[in-house]
DNA sequence: CCTACCGATCGGTAGG
DNA sequence: CCTACCGATCGGTAGG
């Protein structure tokens, strides 16, 4: 219906589009969908959102996104795969630049926390985390690798602070524990609210391990001359 | 087209799922059709869910749902309904029976657990945090009330052991840490494995607030004469 | 990227 | 609770 019904204002709206993504938006069509797919699915979820609604806010008509993507199943996994694998990328090089497990820690959180919430893809994981049982069966096996992979991260992270002494309870909690948490805000963060990311972030880790005040390394330099 | 090909065999399968259904399950058809309808919108979401797949499970055709219901919406409404009100009724009687601000910050935190994970409605509470998106938005209202009070009896709660100096961190914080750390479990939670629901529920009260070991109320009663 | 469609499936209804 | 449908909408396609 939405297609017979291409009125003159519809087709003035999608020319304005094109104009604005023009000057403001220099991505590339498949990033932009993929943008406005995520922020949608997020929005609606992947079985309330048609590819009608997706093409319509990107500018196009529908039948043209699948010059782009072979299905909309595709568009979903291409998000879910993005955020999985940054994420794990990002969660190795935190635990190398670390210098102790207890910032091993806390870098963790805050670099989970700072994706879910603030970052320039935070869509894409809440959708990696919110519609993970809408993924066809045969991409399961693929995300479930990086999910693994991620997690090993975590534990590995939380068995050295464990070693340390540093742990109120045992790694395998700790990590479900934070995990919870961290996603938890998924669902009540707000920029200006309560709590900042890294305050909040803070707040938990110190809950899980304790800060054996460290070799005074990088944070309040210079303030105990 | 599952109405046009209705084939002896389906018909079979409805007459052996009416004859187990009164033998089996004495439930009202109304309760079990919200029961299937919870455990499906559980599975496969709001919208990845036909009323013919309810219908199926139920044993009866999809136009018959609709003698019950007036919308598959109204069907999500009331599972949501049953779950929000339930749940702020036990916690409020959590509040009174608990005899310290410690007792009743680890009944609420296995109470929710419980409900969770445990509980006959586990699927009813599952829907009520995981398809709050999906309900229609005349019935956000109502649902947000019993969501408030329910919310009241944490804080409440946070606030009793924030005051007796128990807490480790603000109530505020404690409160989203809790529910996040339960409302995660929905997601990794397996009957006989890592940790019972009261083990993770206390791992998960002794981190958030100190246990300063109480008059000996009732745990181990007896174990020091 | 658009035009012009398609077969399938959706939630829901009327009358028994 | 079933029979027999409905209008709308869905994901996707062919040909330009």
């Amino acid at each position: 219906m939405d297609q017979k019904l291409d009125t003159n204002e519809a087709r003035k709206a999608r020319r304005n589009a094109r104009a604005e993504r023009r000057t403001v938006d220099p991505a590339v069509p498949r990033e932009r969908i993929l943008n406005v797919a995520a922020s949608l699915f997020r929005q609606r979820g992947y079985n309330g959102t048609t590819v009608r609604d997706i093409a319509a806010e990107v500018g196009i008509l529908s039948g043209s996104l699948f010059h782009h993507f072979q299905s909309k199943e595709e568009i979903l996994l291409e998000i879910m795969r993005e955020a999985a694998f940054t994420i794990c990328v990002r969660a190795e090089k935190t635990l190398e630049d670390a210098e102790t497990p207890w910032q091993q820690l806390r870098e963790l959180v805050r670099l989970e926390l700072e994706s879910i919430v603030g970052g320039v893809r935070k869509d894409y994981h809440a959708v990696l985390f919110f519609e993970w049982r809408d993924l066809p069966e045969a991409a399961k096996p693929e995300l479930t690798r990086l999910q693994k992979r991620y997690n090993r991260s975590w534990r590995q992270a939380a068995e050295a602070c464990h070693a340390a002494g540093l742990l109120r309870c045992e790694p395998d909690a700790a990590v479900l524990i934070l995990h919870g948490s961290v996603r938890g805000a998924m669902t009540w963060f707000r920029p200006g609210g309560r709590y900042s990311t890294d305050e909040f972030g803070d707040i938990l880790t110190a809950l899980v391990a304790i800060d054996i005040k460290d070799n005074g390394k990088d944070n309040h330099k210079g303030s105990k001359p």
